[in-house]
DNA sequence: ATTACTGGGAGAGAAT
DNA sequence: AATTCTCTCCCAGTAA
């Protein structure tokens, strides 16, 4: 019921291209996201979720039962990187409800073998606003650019710079990841999976940059305006790229394939 | 008028 | 300790 209903809320949006003028009293899944129970959550359980992808289990995390989402999985994407110390980045499972949204919020990043990226998601499908297709696309991620300097990685795909353990999620990263989140579809989804395309409610982008901003412990609040110039400082850098199109982005294609592997690629 | 976009620039905080 | 990176924050101006 309310999934439907947000679903058409988005879908509305993404028609119009505008704001949507809900006549039923606009219910937005976003709105309902609880914010102060996301961060709790995140710090309570952030230790737990890294135990239970130790565990790689693909079930589920967090004790929570098995989801039916029809697409899910858990992939370890493991990815040779020259010269770089390996990270893993596991956003728990999902599921299109909030529940589910609590537990997203919480990467770990972490350094399990040398050499070796390690960056693992459990992944729902994702649907193309265009197509309304789904797919699970990740694959195991092999980079094949030689080795580089900080900056040539940089430009390469992500800026994996060595670690000591951890790693600061960065924007890109947290996108894309909301991107797989079918409960956060009513604040940003995708116009064009295989391009990379993404576009952001004209309504609830504040909400997502509310959710970026309590992710990386900001002292004031993320507002959707600092949050895009964020995304614009991604233009030089060649991460992510503005395209015409009103509140729409587009990811580089190493930069998307980086994050979602890059064999057989659609 | 409103909403979104743009880029300059200072500065914070973490990583190197 | 210094430098670099990645934002964060604020701003003034522009475009649709």
């Amino acid at each position: 019921m309310m999934e439907e209903m947000e679903t058409m809320a988005y879908m509305a949006e993404r028609l119009s291209g505008e704001r949507v003028a809900w006549s039923g009293g606009a219910p937005s899944s976003c709105s309902e996201v609880d914010l102060e129970v996301i961060e709790e959550y995140l710090q309570e359980h952030s230790q737990e979720v890294q135990r239970v992808h130790t565990a790689a289990s693909p079930q589920n995390t967090m004790g929570q039962p098995t989801h039916s989402y029809p697409h899910q999985g858990l992939r370890i994407i493991e990815n040779s990187w020259s010269g770089q110390h390996p990270y893993e980045w596991d956003c728990g499972s999902h599921t299109p409800n909030e529940e589910y949204e609590d537990r997203v919020l919480a990467p770990v990043w972490t350094s399990p073998h040398e050499n070796q990226w390690v960056y693992s998601y459990e992944v729902p499908a994702y649907i193309d606003s265009d197509s309304q297709s789904s797919c699970s696309q990740y694959q195991d991620y092999q980079d094949s650019s030689s080795p580089s300097s900080d900056r040539g990685a940089r430009k390469d795909s992500m800026n994996l710079a060595p670690l000591s353990g951890k790693r600061k999620e960065r924007l890109f990263q947290f996108l894309f990841e909301m991107l797989q989140t079918p409960s956060m579809r009513s604040c940003i989804w995708w116009v064009q999976s295989s391009a990379g395309t993404f576009q952001f409610s004209s309504q609830n982008k504040e909400r997502l940059a509310q959710l970026w901003g309590r992710r990386k412990g900001n002292r004031k609040p993320m507002t959707y305006q600092k949050m895009a110039r964020a995304l614009r400082n991604y233009s030089r850098t060649g991460e992510i790229q503005k395209v015409k199109k009103k509140l729409t982005y587009r990811f580089d294609d190493k930069t998307l394939r980086g994050l979602q592997g890059n064999s057989n690629m659609v």
